[in-house]
DNA sequence: TGAGTTTTAGATCGAGCGATCTAAAATAAA
DNA sequence: TTTATTTTAGATCGCTCGATCTAAAACTCA
């Protein structure tokens, strides 16, 4: 039979992870990724595909990892702390991001979604998840009165996924505590009151 | 004395500005660039310098042209009406982006300024003079009760540059009324309520 | 008109790109 | 041990990259 693989595929495609993560799609070569991997070209081809199909599973087992691990976990959480916790690990994490690296999945919806309808639905699909998510939250706490209902769910939802777009983006320009949380601050302002 | 330019510089500086801002820094050639621009690569080095001078000369022709037009255009509009006719045009800009090429500030927020030290800061400056416009509108609108005095004004600017952020990264991927729409309408409800 | 200067057009530079190929090394089942 | 299969390592494919060079063409001013 075959002679087995001589690397743990999820370890090296967790090394891709980091490379597309810090330096985007198109300015990372297939030679550094090879190399940061600790592989050989042909070795990478064979596992993984192209360069894009690399990106592909690289982005999913992020997204996996990073987003899907975050929704789980505070899935059991009461809503209105839930969305407190979240947006404090988020703000943590862009505050100690010293690569100002960002989010792959936002990085991803600005550099390769746009021009590759694959990549847009995979993006748009987890952007819903977390809309999703957010939406869940704000049901559950106007339910409970944590959050306020003069505005629908559906749009405080919304706002909860848009204002986390916006913190990822600044922070890789901006990495400031106090414009981070002072972007949280009327949110959480919005949705305790009224 | 020296024969004349043959084209018009900032004519073909906008070419470059299209390309830049559909397809990105890094997967846009400078072949492809003189193309568009219709001169020889020679006459692009000649009138532009490098790659990165051009993209430099062009983030700053975009910037005065997009953003610092619609700043002096709603500088002298009531504060309230202002930014809202400042969200109303970014959501339609972004809903008529048929290319989904965004806005190039962001673009360049992500792709170029991480990496780049003299971008990060020129980036930087001018997310901070569209924060200083918000800043000038709430503060404006506080005075004459036309928003919330219930927030300090420094963070309601930061919200409303977050949520502009977001829309921006939102709209390339989920070019979307409702979801757009959806976020801006809690973010007045909270400057005009309480 | 002629001297002087700049812009043109096109070829070309070395380097690096994504991707593939060959052949040797390694392994498990027969 | 043999056979079959896969992974290795490294060279190499054709192509494109950003950038530069060479001349010819174009133009202004003396």
């Amino acid at each position: 039979m075959a002679r087995p693989r001589g690397f743990d595929e999820t370890a090296v495609l967790e090394k891709a992870v980091q490379c597309f993560w810090s330096r985007g799609y198109e300015a990372v070569s297939v030679r550094d990724l090879a190399a940061e991997m600790g592989i050989k070209g042909a070795s990478l081809y064979n596992a993984f595909g192209d360069k894009r199909s690399l990106y592909r599973r690289a982005l999913d087992h992020y997204v996996a990892q990073t987003v899907g691990d975050r929704l789980q976990r505070l899935a059991g959480v009461p809503p209105r702390e839930a969305l407190e916790r979240f947006y404090a690990e988020i703000i943590e994490r862009s505050l100690n991001d010293a690569e100002r690296k960002g989010c792959l999945l936002v990085n991803s919806a600005l550099e390769v979604a746009p021009h590759d309808d694959e990549f847009r639905e995979v993006v748009a699909g987890v952007l819903k998840d977390i809309e999703a998510f957010f939406l869940r939250c704000v049901t559950a706490g106007q339910a409970d009165g944590s959050i306020t209902t003069r505005q629908p769910a559906a749009d405080l939802a919304r706002l909860l996924l848009g204002v986390l777009m916006g913190i990822r983006v600044l922070a890789r320009t901006r990495p400031d505590r106090e414009l981070l949380e002072g972007i949280v601050k009327p949110v959480f302002f919005l949705l305790d009151n009224l």
